[in-house]
DNA sequence: AAATCGGGGGT
DNA sequence: ACCCCAGATTT
């Protein structure tokens, strides 16, 4: 049997049963595709489950609102899908008359769809012959093949898209496209792949020179940055200090709480900071530490603080992105994961 | 080509 | 601690 024969083989026997693989619905399945972009299955499933129940089609999508979406997406990360999905939810009813595309050449035109994401699609729903090349396809043709090409790399990226497309030729392209990245999942996975029961162990390239644990080869390794946030919870009667979270940093359109970044932890007994806050809240200020986390994000670690202040007179002309809302509507705003935490464990 | 964008899980 | 996840976009 050919490398796709059993590769497809393995797939029909071992598949998992997920809730986006049961359809040919490309709006059900570009949810399922931009949902799970960088993310694991099981995180994805819940919300996934959650957007199909909001948003059954693609023109309930497109009548939400950007807050309603976001909130929706509180706590999966990387949260300009969800604006961009939203983005081509209008887009799609405005200039396809609400009937999601198919084709590889249309779907890859669609704001947060890339060369991955419009092959699944368009092979998911209309069984075009076009290759997925996902972290699992990189690392299935890697060590099968035996390609040492930097799977980052200019020139890895096309060997790899070019032997993905060669594969695929006289294959189903639906069933073919599902079974590599499931195979490689469950069976060719990154830590303790299952070599000792893998029906293509044969013909293997890495197995055979014992490089399994070397392949795929990947350059750079991020840099991680520091940085400490100091949070400032603001309570009076029923409303609450918030801000809006601005482009060109983490987190943006979200909504977190008045906050001072520092070079360093910052300390009550420093003089600077409390310089600073007194600067933003008024001489009067009363301070006392809530709570101390570490936030930890691919590129950056996030020491955060929390500081109840009291007696405190908000300088709207210093920081306009101040308002002060009701405690219940803030709860509705979306926010960051380590935000959402600390409403949920302090604020009733 | 390199940097950026989250949060969670495995080893 | 380090790596990876059904990647895409911006710089």
């Amino acid at each position: 049997m050919s490398f796709q024969s059993e590769i497809v083989t393995w797939y029909l026997k071992n598949k998992r049963e997920l809730p986006w693989r049961d359809t040919t619905d490309p709006y059900i399945i570009w949810l399922s595709e931009i949902i799970l972009q960088q993310t694991r299955v099981e995180q994805g499933k819940p919300y996934f489950l959650k957007f199909l129940a909001h948003y059954p089609n693609v023109r309930d999508f497109a009548n939400a609102a950007e807050e309603q979406v976001l909130k929706l997406w509180q706590g999966l990360g990387y949260y300009s899908r969800g604006r961009n999905m939203l983005f081509t939810a209008r887009y799609v009813v405005e200039h396809y008359g609400g009937v999601f595309p198919t084709s590889y050449d249309e779907l890859v035109k669609l704001k947060g769809v890339g060369n991955y994401t419009a092959a699944a699609i368009s092979s998911f729903s209309s069984n075009e012959r076009k290759a997925v090349v996902d972290g699992n396809v990189y690392r299935v043709l890697s060590r099968y093949f035996g390609v040492e090409e930097p799977i980052n790399s200019n020139a890895g990226q096309k060997m790899f898209a070019d032997l993905a497309t060669e594969l695929i030729a006289n294959q189903e392209p639906s069933v073919y496209n599902q079974a590599m990245m499931e195979f490689g999942a469950l069976q060719c996975k990154p830590k303790s792949p299952r070599c000792d029961e893998c029906p293509i162990q044969i013909g293997c390239y890495a197995f055979k020179h014992k490089k399994v644990g070397l392949l795929p080869i990947k350059l750079k390794k991020v840099k991680v940055r520091k940085r400490w946030f100091n949070y400032f919870v603001g309570i009076t009667n029923d409303e609450i200090l918030a801000k809006q979270r601005t482009p060109g940093d983490v987190w943006q359109h979200l909504y977190d709480f008045p906050l001072i970044e520092t070079q360093g932890e910052a300390s009550l007994s420093d003089v600077d900071f409390l310089a600073k806050t007194q600067e933003l809240f008024g001489k009067q200020l009363e301070l006392k530490v809530l709570e101390s986390k570490k936030h930890i994000l691919t590129h950056q670690i996030i020491y955060v603080q929390f500081f109840a202040i009291d007696n405190y007179i908000v300088n709207f002309n210093l920081r306009t992105e101040i308002k002060s809302v009701k405690i219940n509507d803030f709860k509705q705003l979306p926010h960051p994961k380590i935000i959402g935490d600390f409403v949920e464990k302090h604020i009733d």
